[in-house]
RNA sequence: GCUCGGGUGGCGAAAUGGCAGACGCAGGGGACUUAAAAUCCCCAGGGGGAGACCCCAUCCGGGUUCGAGUCCCGGCCCGAGCACCA
């Protein structure tokens, strides 16, 4: 035996981390690259803690896959960078009362180091930072390229405000009525704020959801994003104002079929009409009601189980189905944002309406029945079943047929006597990128008296965020940009009057919906993204993340790619061509909190261990795309697995060593493992993957192999999880100069992958009773006789054999009657 | 309520419908050592039996099948997303 000096990771990886930046082993060239792979992970923001155990695990998972792409021949480009602005930056500002300006630099740096430890393989000279004036120029930009295509709008309205946080939130950041960072209850406020017409995009936003050729996405993430869009297929119909001259009221419902059940009609609130339709006696109880609705927070409005409440307007409008005359309200269950923001009402068959009727006893009238009742049996409750066998009741020459058939045939009734058509709804709201806040990218759009709403020039940005002294928000509803008037006022770009910038900042969601487009293009100053650059890499090959950005994140991407393709500026209108959501971490079975004091601190741990063996451990604790159970104790495995390569590393590099004969068996354990690890890697599977090549190790040690050719190509394969101690066992097994990333990934041949012989299972009446070992191309009678030479199957084998099923290769099953 | 995941030893987890528990952690026993650590070897789902072996076991209840952790039906529990969306 030789003796071993002792594997020193931090030797090691010091050594590798210095070469591979000297020797720019993790830039790709961008302009040459012949099998180009755009490995993308999202970048994180660098808080003051810095990296998270969450981040680490998502970015060695990423950088798994980067590692293992370029082993097989790809030129992979892995960026990485900092999303900074936002609202936590800022907030963890006014906290520790500094300024983000100069906090962020500080957080980034320490970032920095931190990726760097951990040996991804990140190219730095692509790095992005979107507070950068390099970068929010084209997010500006970005915003402009919107704007020219009537995609960006101003609209007065009432939106979600967090008192704590002092600013508007989207819908998508109200979670369960409350701040999605603080956790404060929103309340409503009406402000003018800029909007992009997302809407326009939804349906094909989801159609693109099912078309693998363009996206294939985890299917946990394709389902969060098509219940966001929330698509649903009706009818919008018209009702008639009984003695309303030409007005008329457009309700939309996904239920056309049970329209000889509507028996009164709901308008929201805020409904245009309302005024109108209010008759005298009626007015100052509408009014009462109006007001109280307008000074409801917009998420209380919206919680499901509350009573409900409303107001008759006086008037009547008339079923165009029935041509009954039934009575029009108002109630605060309708909301204005979705379908026309009008209802017609059918207590029989819907839930909030069986409740609403109840309360102001409203006629219900049943126009499904079930299988166990009539036209006349009496609702307890909403009967809203559709898809099981109920029949059409009460609505005459529908009558009999199914709810789903009537659906149709009402639609085609509707169309064809003009009182409406077929629609289909969407539940996705415009995005409101408008913040009142200080840390952000200021919104380029200058106001002027004469001209109104004035985008900013291209030639004139970045329109640069001010270095603003006291940048806190308050409750005015204006953003602090607008303290500082120098800034704030500016000449008209169209008329050289007197101007007034735009005050609000945009959301941070806005400056990572395009980050991937700008990384091969860091180098560029003049362009946003450099066309032959973008041709070569996007979109994107990979994306890795957390599902956490579902709909956020990578909703938002998925838009503003669609916009600029559309306006000819990108030739694909996906940008990732896949997408794997990563699992979750937690520690001893519960979930990390500062609050429970378990927060996994990365660096502890790199110190103790080193990079590599953290790097393994994270990958082996857990499927990748599912997570897992962080436990110190379990660090222990990979960390002696890597010693023990090293072992065999050692073993293999003395200059004694020579390549030799390899044991069969040992022989098909290696193809074995080649075949298996390249799957693994590919799927994400790296827990599995590992595991293969412990068994390898394990298979080695065993029969003291360390065949050098064997080893090299074990060390190849560790290489995407321990990349800085591969580097250091390629170099010492001399078997070529330059980076094992370098080097082509091991391929296997299937032929030597199949054993020679086969244990074969042998069932008696479906139990196992024994096995044989048998030649792999063995025929039946040759197992069947095995089988039968064997006492312990034999003794089972009493009665008459009825049936024996045989698996080649696998199993034998017999089936004995008695 | 709707839509997705998931439920397997002491623990993290493996298993194209074909020997359930690979791989690893923790544990027990042994070797080496003055001793300990490290390392190496052996054992290890539960129960029964002196033993060859036998029975039970993948959340629960049914079903399909020669054979089910895996497929089908019904239920329970956990996690995630959506939710007065007509």
């Amino acid at each position: 035996m030789i003796e071993s000096p002792t594997y020193s990771p931090s030797e090691v990886e010091a050594k590798w981390r210095a070469r591979w930046q000297e020797q720019g082993t993790n830039q790709p060239d961008l302009d040459r690259a012949e099998r180009p792979f755009y490995n993308l992970m999202m970048f994180p923001y660098p808080s003051a803690e810095g990296l998270h155990v969450g981040n680490l695990f998502a970015f060695t998972g990423a950088d798994c896959y980067g590692r293992y792409k370029r082993m097989t021949g790809y030129q992979v480009f892995e960026p990485i960078g900092f999303d900074a602005f936002g609202i936590h930056s800022e907030n963890y500002a006014i906290k520790v009362e500094k300024h983000p300006a100069d906090l962020i630099p500080q957080n980034i740096a320490n970032f920095t180091r931190q990726l760097t430890r951990m040996g991804g393989m990140f190219p730095w000279r692509n790095v992005l930072s979107t507070t950068d004036p390099s970068y929010y120029k084209w997010t500006q930009w970005v915003f402009l390229q919107l704007y020219k295509r009537g995609l960006a709008y101003k609209k007065h309205g009432a939106v979600n405000w967090c008192p704590s946080c002092k600013t508007v939130l989207s819908n998508e950041q109200v979670i369960a009525g409350a701040c999605e960072r603080c956790g404060t209850a929103v309340e409503q406020r009406a402000l003018e704020q800029w909007y992009f017409r997302i809407t326009d995009y939804a349906g094909r936003l989801l159609a693109n959801l099912d078309d693998r050729t363009k996206m294939d996405w985890s299917d946990t993430t394709v389902m969060a994003q098509k219940n966001w869009i929330g698509r649903s297929e009706g009818a919008e119909i018209t009702f008639r104002v009984a003695q309303g001259g030409t007005d008329a009221i457009s309700v939309y419902t996904t239920r056309p079929d049970t329209l000889f059940g509507a028996t009164f009609m709901v308008l929201a609130p805020e409904h245009p009409l309302v005024a109108r339709l209010t008759t005298a006696g009626q007015r100052a109880a509408v009014d009462a009601y109006r007001a109280q609705a307008a000074a409801q927070d917009l998420v209380s409005r919206k919680v499901g189980d509350k009573e409900k409440t409303g107001v008759f307007t006086g008037s009547f409008a008339v079923n165009p189905a029935t041509g009954t005359e039934i009575p029009v309200w108002i109630a605060d269950y309708v909301l204005m944002e979705y379908g026309t923001g009008a209802i017609m009402a059918v207590p029989g068959h819907d839930e909030r309406d069986f409740a609403f009727a109840t309360t102001y006893a409203l006629p219900i009238v049943r126009v499904v029945a079930g299988p166990n009742d009539d036209a006349t049996t009496l609702l307890a409750e909403a009967y809203t079943d559709v898809d099981t066998d109920g029949r059409m009741v009460n609505s005459a020459r529908f009558d009999g047929t199914t709810p789903l058939e009537t659906k149709a045939a009402i639609t085609r009734w509707l169309e064809a006597e003009g009182h409406g058509k077929g629609t289909v709804q969407y539940r996705l709201y415009d995005w409101c990128i408008s913040r009142q806040r200080y840390w952000g990218p200021p919104i380029p759009i200058i106001y002027c008296d004469s001209c109104g709403a004035v985008p900013v020039p291209e030639d004139q940005l970045p329109v640069e965020l001010p270095p603003l002294e006291n940048f806190r928000p308050d409750d005015s509803g204006i953003s602090p940009l607008a303290r500082d008037e120098e800034w704030y006022h500016v000449p008209c770009p169209e008329c050289g009057g007197p101007g007034r910038r735009e005050t609000d900042v945009s959301d941070t969601f806005l400056d990572s919906a395009w980050y991937f487009l700008r990384y091969p293009s860091t180098d560029f100053s003049d362009r946003a993204f450099d066309p032959e650059r973008t041709r070569r890499w996007l979109p994107v090959a990979s994306y890795i993340g957390g599902n956490e950005h579902a709909v956020l994140h990578l909703l938002y991407s998925r838009f503003i790619t669609m916009v600029l393709h559309d306006a000819g500026l990108l030739d694909f209108e996906e940008p990732f061509l896949k997408f794997r959501a990563h699992g979750l971490i937690v520690k001893d079975g519960a979930k990390m909190s500062k609050s429970r004091g378990n927060v996994v601190i990365p660096d502890q741990y790199i110190d103790q261990w080193g990079a590599d063996t953290f790097r393994m451990y994270l990958m082996f604790l857990g499927p990748f795309q599912e997570g897992g159970d962080f436990r110190d104790a379990g660090i222990s495995g990979p960390r002696r697995f890597l010693d023990k390569v090293w072992d065999l590393v050692t073993l293999a590099g003395h200059p004694d060593a020579r390549d030799g004969e390899i044991r069969h068996d040992v022989l098909v354990k290696w193809h074995q493992t080649r075949k298996k690890v390249a799957e693994e890697l590919e799927g994400l599977r790296y827990n599995t993957a590992i595991a293969a090549l412990m068994e390898l190790v394990n298979t080695l040690r065993e029969c003291n192999c360390a065949e050098p050719g064997v080893i090299r190509t074990l060390v190849q394969m560790t290489a995407p999880f321990a990349p800085h101690f591969a580097e250091e066992c390629w170099e010492r097994l001399g078997g070529s100069s330059g980076s094992i990333f370098d080097s082509a990934w091991p391929g296997y041949d299937p032929a030597l992958t199949i054993e020679d012989t086969v244990v074969i299972a042998v069932q008696v009446n479906g139990k196992t009773r024994g096995t044989v070992t048998v030649p792999r191309e063995a025929e039946e009678s040759v197992v069947r006789k095995a089988a039968e030479a064997d006492p312990a199957i034999a003794r089972h084998l009493a009665g008459e054999i009825r049936k024996v099923i045989w698996v080649k290769g696998r199993m034998m099953s017999f089936v004995v009657g008695g």
